[in-house]
DNA sequence: ATAGGGTTAG
């Protein structure tokens, strides 16, 4: 027992490393590494810092990223081996640029690159073309003689396609005899990417031997980035084993099209589905309105045992925004924090629009100000909530807040404040915000001049929204002169309504809505001629106002309205209790 | 080298 034990201490903590090593191990061994001074030797500080990467990149990890970086750094001699792998664990994480920065001290530290270092540079190169990176280690390549080795050319091949530079790839990859399927794929995919799908094509019908990923990159281009399904499936069907990612692709091929019902053929009999198979179906109906079957497939998915992710919660949420049921989305999201699934911006973004949609602003403003960093979308979001919920105020207030933090904007920044502004009346603010518009870098596009309209219309200055109309460098939208006919209509303006009217006239865009409103204005005037002249015109045209509609939430149930369609069991009683609010609101 | 995500008024 004694001598056992007594071994144990002797031997290396390395020992204690394996597969599924904790965190909480890792950290044990690190600190024994540390106080037995075996940080000195390189290669037991390279074993520990591989399998602190290892677990760093697992999508389950509380390990902070930066540990690997701390550790590296406590390292007094790292070999080539260490910086290899904290350079293919930066390559693959979120910040790739990190990979090129550890590479630049590798370099000054005078330690010599080898066969491996290069391919996960490149990687990270390939996932950041705009810095061109990869030309310089193109470069460093060529003087340090790794020019025969594929994975490097494959890794220069890879990074000039995702810079569009097909010639630069093509002419590495004509130039190189032993290239292999994958130096086949990574220019394929460089031409489908860039567009040229024929020329991927003439590649796929002569390389000698095609695998899954040729077939999938093949039928992702037809599908999705052309648009043509047709060539797409008769590819798919073509194709001898269809691994799952086929699958997946050709369904979200019909899914980007909109047709949910081929993509729901195919959903239905493929043979294995994985959580992306579901993401793919889930998001394709939230997208094209119809979020009831999307929760009812995510509920189906939880129920064959499938593990969401992030990504899959966010279709879920985003169906209860559309459908605005607060008990189910708040389920979704304490559903999520119960299974450990990280929340990223993306989620709590999408979380914070479904507060806001199904009326829970405090809520949503709570999750808002707890996050430690935000989106442009996500300031945007919260922005919107506000504004259409009332609070015009505080929207323009998180405007300020945005513009004091320097946070960076998009048009519908813009186009969220200055909404808001219309919403409640502030025409200063707008102006003002509209002028400096330009200083954010932001250039005014209708919608924006669509705003200014509406605040200047809904003030009763009419004349000055028609002038903003005729004024812009843009042309004017059918809605914006939809905007003054509308504010015509409250300040009870003829003269500018019809100007109104012939001008949508004229862009074709006189439906039943335009009438409707026309004979409003002259209704409200007495001119009774014109008003029956309106409606006459109407009928003659065969034209109807767009139907209303509402959905609202009650105790977990969906209820939809129709206008005018009395077809709810409790239409009495509802009616009664709209009718006494109405009276209320006089 | 292949598959999935969040925001746009009236």
């Amino acid at each position: 027992m004694a001598t056992s034990s007594h071994k144990l201490l002797a031997q290396s903590p390395l020992l204690l490393l394996h597969k599924s090593t904790t965190a909480s191990q890792l950290l044990q061994i690190h600190a024994q590494l540390i106080t037995r001074a075996l940080f000195a030797d390189p290669f037991a500080a390279s074993r520990l810092l591989l399998a602190i990467c290892d677990l760093s990149s697992s999508p389950s990890t509380h390990l902070s990223p930066s540990y690997a970086d701390l550790v590296l750094s406590q390292i007094p001699q790292p070999n080539t081996f260490s910086w290899n792998t904290i350079i293919r664990f930066h390559s693959r994480s979120s910040n790739p640029v990190k990979a090129i920065l550890v590479f630049a001290r590798m370099r000054r530290d005078g330690v010599l690159a080898d066969h491996y270092t290069y391919p996960f540079l490149l990687k990270a190169c390939a996932l950041m073309p705009e810095l061109k990176e990869g030309v310089a280690i193109h470069a460093d390549v060529l003087k340090k003689g790794f020019y025969e080795n594929l994975f490097v050319i494959n890794g220069l091949i890879s990074f000039y396609c995702r810079s569009g530079e097909l010639a630069s790839a093509r002419k590495l990859f004509d130039g190189f005899q032993w290239r292999d399927s994958v130096s086949w794929n990574s220019l394929m995919a460089g031409y489908v990417n860039c567009g040229d799908i024929e020329e991927a094509r003439k590649l796929f019908d002569v390389m000698p031997a095609r695998d899954a990923f040729s077939w999938a990159i093949l039928i992702d281009g037809y599908g999705k980035k052309l648009g043509d399904v047709r060539r797409a499936r008769d590819l798919f069907d073509e194709m001898p084993d269809k691994d799952l990612a086929c699958w997946n692709s050709m369904i979200d091929g019909y899914v980007a099209l909109g047709m949910i019902g081929p993509a729901r053929e195919l959903f239905d009999v493929m043979p294995g589905r994985n959580v992306i198979s579901w993401s793919i179906l889930i998001g394709g109906y939230v997208r094209h309105g119809d979020p009831k079957e999307a929760l009812a497939l995510f509920q189906q998915m939880l129920s064959e045992g499938v593990r969401p992710d992030k990504i899959c919660a966010v279709g879920a949420v985003s169906a209860c925004s559309q459908l605005g049921t607060l008990d189910r989305g708040r389920w979704i999201h304490s559903y999520l924090k119960k299974n450990n699934i990280k929340l990223d911006v993306v989620v709590q973004t999408a979380l914070i629009d479904m507060y806001v949609r199904c009326g829970d602003l405090d809520f949503a403003r709570l999750l808002f100000d707890r996050m430690p960093k935000k989106s442009i979308v996500t300031w945007n979001v919260m922005m919107v909530g506000l504004g259409t919920n009332g609070f015009g105020r505080e929207a323009v207030e998180l405007f300020y807040k945005m513009e004091t933090e320097g946070a960076p904007m998009d048009d519908l920044t813009l186009l969220a404040v200055l909404t808001a502004c219309a919403h409640a009346s502030l025409l200063p603010e707008g102006q003002e915000i509209f002028d400096r518009m330009t200083g954010f870098g932001v250039h005014p596009k209708a919608e924006h001049y669509g705003c200014l309209v509406d605040l200047l219309g809904r003030a009763g200055r009419l004349h000055e929204a028609k002038q903003v109309i005729e004024a812009m460098p843009v042309k004017p939208s059918a809605s914006l002169w939809g905007s003054l006919l509308a504010a015509c209509r409250t300040h009870g303006c003829v003269e500018l309504a019809e100007v109104s009217a012939e001008q949508l006239q004229k862009l074709g865009a006189d439906d039943g809505g335009v009438h409707v409103l026309m004979s409003n204005v002259y209704a409200a005037e007495g001119m009774w001629n014109e008003v029956l002249k309106m409606r006459k015109l109407m009928s003659a045209r065969g034209m109807k106002k767009e139907i209303g509609r509402s959905v609202v939430e009650v105790d977990g149930s969906v209820h939809e309205f129709v206008n005018g369609d009395g077809a709810h069991p409790r239409k009495e009683e509802i009616y009664a209790v709209v009718c006494n609010l109405s009276k209320a609101m006089l």
